[in-house]
DNA sequence: CTAAAACCTTGTCATATGTCCTATTTGCCT
DNA sequence: AGGCAAATAGGACATATGACAAGGTTTTAG
């Protein structure tokens, strides 16, 4: 991506390496610095070591300081993990944010760009390993469930774009539909693509059938066609 | 002719309710039951409040029996979750084993009852919940990789043997590399149209998409063309 | 029938964790 | 320089957890 970095927020951001989070009324510079170096700090733990290793003495000792300091920025862990997982949810969002911009170019030329970037995102192992924890904790987090979800809603609108530019007739529903299965399918690639997973040297070969496959199915998708071989010839055999 | 893999699951398993588990030489029944009760609590607790919440002492609440007791059947938590996940990954692995067996039928109509099955299986709460927990775990316990990687390998056999009837002339890292991607795909649309997931409603025009999809990405993939738009007219732009 | 093995209970211990409270130090502003 | 809020340290406490040991109860084999 040319560039796409941390100017051009509305709202004040503070965008430092994989986190971005609003600016904070109050408190001196040093304070404000140890907030992100705690959540940095958290990052890291939350990546390499899980979820579970995420505990207030483990961030504290992280950072090369103590517990009462941490507490004193992030009164309660469930607090840290929100701001935590916030941020650096945000950080993705404004980083797929001016994702498709190249205006003029062909539709599909454009589809491929963005599933070149997402699936070498997937590639990085800040994704491949954070994203597994996100989506287990949404399943038990209201919280997380509706911030991932919002992310990835705004991850589809460029491809909604795209795929109404390709295909002006088809209904909102089905572009929907479509930008929903692209989108799946390159997260799918995490546990086999992703970092340190069997198949990460293949990415590139992926890229290739997803691109010819997704491209595809855009120009070609019918509505009509329900089930194949379940609902339509469900009568003859069976 | 039918594969041997089959009847690599020789050894003598007790299947109950999406836990399979080896046969356990010696002991009463009674000790048997209590430990199939085990198990099955644990996955309950894993799927409806998510690994942190599985602790030894919420296992033993679950299944009205005192701590002491579980440590006697599992003298740590590591050898609990170990086995409980073997148990449960080893029922999916039997129930994909004769997937699609049906000799005779052209392969686009088992490649479609394939995705059919395995999406229908995604909208389960037990598959929704529980595969993001494998994932996350695999991510930092080998053990939990292994055989997670050990059941996709499983769930991949049945595509590949598909698309090499639909696509003979094509190499076995193409044919691989198609499964997998279509195995990733269908894994993707987890988070999406999964149990409790926003766009679960709509499972069966994914599955339609999902179809339409693969069937035309098996039948044309050319392994030539490496990536339109980044290497071929790379040098244009940028 | 009885003894051994399997099963289960009760209680304990060390440790890890989240949260709170009270000094003490540091940085900033007037 | 003084004063005050922010930042940091230190300690304490209740709770949760994994592991284990010693003793009782049930089941089964011989």
């Amino acid at each position: 991506m040319p560039h796409s970095r941390a100017e051009t927020r509305r709202f004040k951001t503070i965008t430092v390496a994989d986190l971005a989070f609003p600016k904070r009324e109050g408190g001196y510079t040093k304070g404000h610095a140890t907030r992100e170096q705690i959540l940095h700090a958290a990052l890291v733990i939350l990546i390499k070591e899980g979820y579970t290793a995420l505990s207030m003495r483990r961030v504290a000792a992280a950072c090369d300081m103590k517990l009462g300091n941490l507490t004193y920025h992030f009164r309660t862990r469930e607090d840290l993990v929100r701001e935590l997982l916030d941020a650096v949810i945000r950080a993705y969002e404004i980083e797929f944010e001016g994702l498709a911009r190249m205006p003029g170019a062909p539709p599909e030329k454009r589809l491929a760009e963005i599933c070149g970037l997402v699936l070498e995102d997937i590639t990085t192992q800040k994704t491949t390993r954070l994203f597994p924890e996100l989506w287990a904790l949404a399943n038990h987090d209201e919280f997380v469930f509706d911030r991932v979800q919002e992310l990835y809603a705004r991850a589809r609108a460029p491809l909604i774009e795209i795929i109404r530019e390709m295909r002006p007739e088809l209904s909102q529903p089905s572009i929907e539909a479509l930008a929903v299965f692209i989108s799946a399918s390159m997260e799918g690639m995490t546990m086999f693509a992703g970092s340190d997973k069997p198949f990460s040297a293949q990415m590139p070969v992926f890229e290739s059938i997803a691109i010819q496959s997704f491209i595809h199915i855009v120009r070609s998708f019918d509505p009509e066609i329900g089930l194949p071989g379940q609902r339509e010839k469900a009568g003859v055999e069976r």
